[in-house]
DNA sequence: ACCGTGACGAGAT
DNA sequence: CATCTCGCCACGG
């Protein structure tokens, strides 16, 4: 058997959080690390969003670090991309930050609970 | 097998 | 209140 389980399981995961996110709201790495019980690795979702990225259904825009910073905006295939994506969202952001983001960040251990 | 890096976060100074 | 450091786990060289 394969004994090499790959933890590309949580990988998915991470996935489908990203999917679930409403429309006009984002969320943070930590925020979905910890929803998952990775609490300490949101290191690794973004690790993880590295690999969405390669999909075409996950949207990794929606997803930003705890200050509601596009942090990985430069990861996209333009620079603008993400702010781009975020304002099709109805999310405005300025200076690569999120405005209001305390009303925008959706938490899935509250809000989808 | 070891070291360094990374789309982060929280605590300490 | 701003800045620095350490910790998290996984992957690349």
């Amino acid at each position: 058997m394969d004994t090499s389980l790959k933890n590309n399981n949580y990988f998915e995961q991470v996935y489908q959080v990203v999917q679930l996110i409403p429309k006009g709201r984002a969320t943070s790495y930590g925020a979905i690390a910890n929803y998952l019980g990775l609490k300490g690795g949101a290191r690794m979702v973004g690790w993880a969003m590295n690999a969405a990225h390669a999909l075409p259904d996950i949207e990794a825009h929606r997803v930003t670090n705890r200050n509601g910073q596009l942090t990985g905006k430069m990861h996209f295939s333009t620079p603008t991309e993400m702010e781009e994506l975020l304002d099709a969202d109805g999310i405005q952001v300025t200076n690569d930050q999120i405005e209001d983001w305390k009303t925008i960040f959706w938490d899935p251990q509250t809000e989808l609970l």
